[in-house]
RNA sequence: GCCGACGUAGCUCAACGGUAGAGCAUCUGAUUUGUAAUCAGACGGUUGGGGGUUCGAUUCCCUCCGUCGGCUCCA
């Protein structure tokens, strides 16, 4: 009896598309086992959709081979919401190509074609695959001496599995794009064409999928900056470097002032450092060996080289050893909003989220060692209540190990890796560890924020550095009297200003809250004749502190209250003969809510209340 | 950087080998208006830059710049 048939048997043919037999995920034809657990998976079940997800690209596959016999196929997995299948051809494919083999893989589904699985030795597979380079190299790569193939319809495709029991399970799909990427991730091999699809189990999944793309792309930083006048890049300026304007520059200042406000408050010193510096502070910072290719050319000065920062460290560094330090003086933290400049490659270019030009929220703390695992413990809890108070409160974590090329020995690496470790189990936090993730110059924790939507930025990150305090000579006089050496921490919360704020601008779709609003207050007069009171509400306003505006202009309420509205203004008040006979004002949150009339002063408090301690 | 698509008025988009058009914004006038758009008129473009094909290019070709979707990389 297969699973299919135990499926059937047990009344669950029409839900099960594959079966967990002690754990192991398996085709539902194969055997059943005599003895052992069977468990039924789903489309409801992660794995179902997957499996679904994975047998759907072969689907697709399927019709790219149909339509366009000469395309060489390659790897096709399963993604988040979706596959994606990488195809060689010569010609990319067009919309309208895209448009075929979607209509080609309904007439896959409705056949219904099972998908067959075939376990054959190497030799015999690689007989199947003559004509398919990439298959042959796949297969050279397999140490196993047999390896499975999966079959619907025409369609054969080295595969893992398992698969659909048939085409006709393939849920709800639509593909979205092309895209080019090299064969196996790596940029020295071939570009091969990539098609990206989403599938979900049922259509109404699927259509809640595209209106997220749709919410999504509301949000989009780059459609707020500018609807809501934010900020620019310019052709003329270049790529990657932006242009705060008057109304992003508002928030960013209030970021900055937060910032600072809250950095002299847990111990930190704020300094400043210049852009350039001579190129051998980088040589010996390491960073013109393990940096270079995200640094900008050097900048010859009378006949010296100069160059432009890619991060503030040295500077830090420097100012650290300006005198001695004792080991009473430490920690020493030095924070700075130090702008620093990376070479990116143009494609890699993005709003504000991937930049040329960008402010760190930059901190180097010198310690002892003995000082290390409690300050990476406060550090934790300073930058969530940081994150907190823009309003993100979930987050994912890694802890990045030593990657292929570092600097320093093995020794200190692990040393440094495990106090990150020990900070991050002592606060309860869960992470992942992501393997040859860190910097060349220390491990690190990222921090990447999720917001509204639930995706994930990177934005904080913690890193311990064993280097520079050796290539810098970094120490301090221990109460022995000899010199020891410092450890040093690289940490930036918000990670770069700039993206931060684009971050910011989409999680709250550009309705900041009030502490946050470049515009805090419209003041909107109905008539000519409450101009006078207009201003003078205005006028209480800004003296009370708050960025208030008025619109005194000769339009309709309803103009007005509209173009408020759509700048995302978090309150409007208006002002006609009633507030003007009663001395009171009219406030109309953003968003539609009424709220009575009431006086200035009244109103006043109402803000008060919602500014105080910066509200998310 | 690589692959593909795209670049037309301040913004969003039409036209597509035969001297470029709409809506919104802006400006002017009328209207004095009560919670998401009052009406009318005017202004606005060497169609991203350069080169080529053609009697003629916004349209076809080349090249450069930039943007977008990915890949690689990353705050």
């Amino acid at each position: 009896m297969t699973l299919m048939e135990l499926a059937e048997h047990e009344g669950k043919a029409k839900v099960a598309i594959a079966a967990r037999v002690d754990g192991v995920l398996r085709d539902l034809a194969v055997r059943a086992p005599a003895e052992g657990k069977v468990e039924w998976v789903t489309v409801q079940d992660p794995d179902g959709i997957e499996i679904m997800r994975h047998s759907t690209a072969h689907v697709m596959a399927a019709a790219v081979k149909e339509l366009f016999p000469e395309a060489k196929i390659t790897i096709g997995p399963a993604i988040e919401n979706g596959f994606y299948y990488d195809f060689d051809v010569e010609e990319p494919f067009t919309p309208e190509d895209l448009k075929r083999i979607e209509e080609k893989m309904g007439e896959i589904v409705r056949a219904a074609d099972p998908f067959l699985r075939e376990d054959l030795s190497k030799e015999e597979a690689l007989a199947l695959f003559s004509g398919e380079p990439y298959k042959e190299e796949l297969l050279a790569d397999i140490p196993d001496p047999t390896v499975s193939l999966y079959r619907v319809g025409n369609f054969l495709d080295l595969c893992r599995g398992p698969h659909l029991p048939s085409s006709g399970r393939v849920g709800a799909y639509k593909l979205m794009n092309t895209a080019g990427a090299y064969w196996r991730g790596d940029s020295r091999n071939r570009m091969l064409t990539r098609i990206y699809g989403i599938a979900f189990a049922k259509k109404k999944e699927l259509d809640l999928h595209l209106h997220l793309l749709e919410e999504v792309k509301k949000r989009d930083h780059r459609r707020l900056g500018k609807e809501l006048d934010l900020f620019s890049v310019n052709d003329e300026i270049g790529p990657g470097l932006i242009l705060w304007h008057p109304k992003g520059a508002i928030v960013r200042r209030i970021m900055e002032d937060f910032w600072r406000e809250e950095h002299a408050r847990a111990g930190y010193d704020l300094v400043f450092s210049p852009h350039i510096a001579r190129i051998d502070l980088w040589r010996v910072s390491g960073h013109l060996d393990y940096y270079r290719q995200s640094m900008f050319s050097a900048i010859g000065v009378e006949g010296q080289d100069y160059q432009l920062k890619p991060m503030n460290c040295p500077f830090h560094i420097q100012i650290y050893k300006s005198r001695m330090r004792s080991y009473r003086d430490l920690p020493v933290r030095y924070a700075e909003l130090g702008t620093v400049y990376r070479y990116e490659p143009s494609g890699t270019l993005h709003g504000l989220m991937r930049v040329r030009g960008f402010t760190q929220d930059d901190a180097h703390l010198f310690l002892r060692s003995d000082q290390l695992d409690e300050e990476i413990f406060s550090l934790l809890d300073f930058t969530l209540f940081v994150l907190r108070r823009f309003g993100f409160d979930r987050y994912e974590i890694f802890l990045s190990t030593r990657p292929e090329k570092y600097a320093g020995t093995p020794e200190n690496w692990a040393k440094a890796e495990e106090a990150l470790k020990r900070a991050l189990d002592r606060k309860g936090l869960s992470y992942e560890v992501d393997p040859g993730e860190g910097v060349f110059y220390g491990p690190k924790i990222d921090i990447k924020i999720k917001d509204v939507l639930g995706r994930a930025w990177q934005c904080s990150t913690i890193q311990v550095d064993f280097n520079n305090p050796d290539r810098f000579d970094v120490a301090f006089i221990g109460d022995d009297g000899a010199e020891h050496r410092a450890i040093m921490i690289h940490r930036a919360l918000m990670g770069s200003l700039e993206r931060f704020f684009g971050v910011l601008v989409e999680h709250y779709a550009g309705a900041f809250p009030l502490w946050l609003s470049p515009v805090q207050v419209d003041v909107l007069t109905v008539t000519d004749r409450h101009v006078e009171y207009g201003r003078e509400v205005v006028a209480a306003l800004r003296a009370a502190g708050y960025r208030a505006e008025g619109d005194f202009r000769n339009e309709k309420l309803g103009y007005k209250i509209r173009e408020s509205q759509l700048d995302k203004v978090p309150y409007a008040i208006v002002i006609g003969d009633r507030e003007v006979t009663d001395r009171k004002v009219s406030p109309r949150r953003r968003g539609g809510e009424q709220l009575p009339p009431v006086s200035v002063e009244e109103f006043l408090g109402t803000l008060r209340k919602e500014t105080e301690n910066r509200k998310p």
